[in-house]
DNA sequence: TTTAGTACCTTGCACAACATAGTACTATAA
DNA sequence: TTATAGTACTATGTTGTGCAAGGTACTAAA
């Protein structure tokens, strides 16, 4: 059986990075917040992604955070840019068109 | 020091199938050819990365091939769309369609 | 004090891309 | 005829990412 949700998964790797520190650009975010607006454009991710995900932005320096009490349940990490980090976003946004400019030149020369 | 160099790698991950199949799709193509193809349009595959990818899809039923003597070597395989494979491919076109999008929206808040 | 809800974290696996090295065929030059 | 260069295909081991699954810890309500 042939199906595609595997490559549809494979080609959603690799712009998460992307879509989190475009959400962070916004404002801060803890992890579930961040979940739950990937969700609104439909990027589903889970938390087993996430959580590794966002220790390896906050050690390579793009992010950083700070804790937050909650009414509701333990207190949260909200994450936001560094300087570094909106550099770094700025740089990805244009290998992300590039991306799409070379992909749909491909795609389209099949029609 | 931050450098996007990997990031960008992980984005082109998971479109080569889609690019692969696009450029089959045009008419058939052995490997050395594919390669030339995706660096006209910037993505740059090596034949590590790329002979492994055919024998897969040639073993999941997308592709078929035919071996062609060749003047200046050895024999050429020349890679060629399965009904199944054009299928696939339109599957795969969509989905690309639907990832642009979600994460345009995603980036295009951030301003 | 038990249960439900929220939030964060860790471990092990699967898979794709890549670096690297190797085999094999052809044509040309020594 | 042998050696060399060019072309083409193949195999192996490593790395990075996403994900499933399970776990810890805090709060509030029953």
């Amino acid at each position: 059986m042939v199906n595609s949700e595997n490559a549809k998964a494979q080609m959603r790797k690799g712009v998460l990075e992307l879509c989190i520190l475009s959400i962070l650009s916004q404002g801060e975010a803890y992890p579930t917040e961040i979940i739950e607006k990937l969700k609104e454009t439909k990027l589903v991710v889970v938390e087993g992604t996430l959580y590794p995900l966002l220790t390896r932005l906050k050690n390579t320096g793009l992010l950083s955070y700070r804790w937050e009490e909650s009414t509701s349940g333990p207190p949260r990490k909200y994450y936001f840019l560094t300087e570094i980090g909106q550099t770094y976003l700025n740089e990805l946004q244009v290998s992300w068109l590039e991306l799409v400019n070379a992909v749909n030149t491909t795609v389209q020369n099949t029609k």
